[in-house]
DNA sequence: ACGGACCGTCAAGGAACCGTCAAGGACCCC
DNA sequence: GGGGTCCTTGACGGTTCCTTGACGGTCCGT
């Protein structure tokens, strides 16, 4: 199973050093150049893990940090020129994960990010099929089948229920779906929600009118029902 | 909570001064001066996070990580002169989560140290469910059985009863309740306690007329007894 | 016994929220 | 360019939920 980094990065040459040497050794690489897009692209993408440079245009660092750990708690592994100095216990006690200073070595920072992986996959083994009722969500190959048929998903319906498979039995927020689906900018645009409950229901219930599987609860959010 | 370390350092001068810097800012700290001794703390102690020097004299450091990765997933920072070559990234694979090489500064491995305890802390699934009576109340999936059966609560009703849980058997003050619930400005609306107060009496108590699990302390708050 | 402070109960109106349908437009692939 | 898929957005009806008011009960001090 490949793994997904995002490098947040403002230095191109740096940033594309780093995916080109990631993509060689089997990561998937994801970019952005400041903290706004960082966050989005963090809310989106669901990397395995975060590198983060501090010296960003737009915000601080330590705000990418906290932004972040708001809601999730994926791997950052923060990179930096400033070799001493508090910015590194600040980061590491805002909630990153490591702390790599420049210059450094790319298979070591490749190791690191190894490490961060490793223990945040122990720490959440991750189930890779879904099952409720008569259908199978194989989160693996995004994949849906009901009772054996497959069910062809959009991309934004499966993002949806992949994520509420992530958490079957447990109530997802409103906000976290929107976050997690559209985006951190779309967290009051509940209208998405409604829509697309309603195109899942009618492509996953036997009873639509009547969801057994795809519950809502007003005004908090939606359970996927094993 | 004090935190416990296990220093593992061949070099009496440097142990003593981590462990006497450590205890200083609140660890407790236990030592041992070689990977056999080392292995024999880790498994009797049960520290929370381990310093493990490379440079041990009757064992390979990297025998150690391997040692201790049979049996246990304590969080290893590792501690090294060699500044260059594969030993660092030889110890992040074999599940150490950190490195530093020496010198290094004293705050920065102690950071380094938090952040350790602290994932491994988050690591660990709380269950945090309360249980009254016949009542299950599941702080993480918001949801609430009665005897089995569950109990549909408005977001209102839920941010009530959740607060009281989280506060099972103490006396949580009106005041409290209305700010953390309503917000700040409706801390003297006191109306609403006793309409919601009702309402979750209604759904949660076999006889809501005389409750004996959301009691009222006329004058100071509600209590959700155990 | 009386008044005041506090609590419990019920009900109504309106606001917020949800489900549904469908049209417009962006995008991609022949 | 044409056809298809998909996302976005609007409008509308139905439901749920919050707020507010009115009334009665209990406890307590005077």
């Amino acid at each position: 199973m490949r793994s997904k980094v995002l490098v947040v990065d403002d230095e191109p040459a740096l940033a594309r050093a780093l995916a080109i040497n990631l993509r060689a050794h089997g990561w998937d690489v994801v970019t952005a150049a400041d903290g706004r897009s960082a966050l989005d692209a963090a809310a989106i993408e669901h990397p395995d893990v975060i590198v983060l440079d501090l010296g960003l245009p737009d915000m601080d660092g330590t705000e990418v940090i906290s932004g972040l750990r708001g809601w999730t708690r994926v791997p950052i592994v923060v990179l930096s020129a400033r070799q001493h100095g508090e910015d590194k216990i600040e980061a590491l006690d805002l909630g990153a994960d490591d702390y790599v200073t420049k210059p450094f070595a790319m298979n070591e920072l490749m190791a690191r990010l190894r490490a961060a992986v490793r223990r945040s996959q122990e720490a959440a083994p991750t189930v890779s099929t879904v099952e409720v009722g008569d259908l199978v969500i194989d989160l693996a190959r995004k994949r849906v089948t009901r009772a054996g048929d497959d069910v062809r998903l959009t991309p934004t319906e499966w993002a949806f229920l992949e994520l509420l498979a992530r958490n079957v039995g447990k109530l997802v927020p409103r906000s976290q779906i929107l976050r997690e689906v559209w985006g951190p900018a779309y967290e009051h645009e509940s209208h998405y929600l409604r829509v697309y409950a309603a195109q899942l229901r009618r492509k996953l219930e036997a009873d639509p009118a009547h969801p057994r599987h795809l519950v809502t609860t007003s005004g908090l959010g939606y359970t996927l029902e094993p």
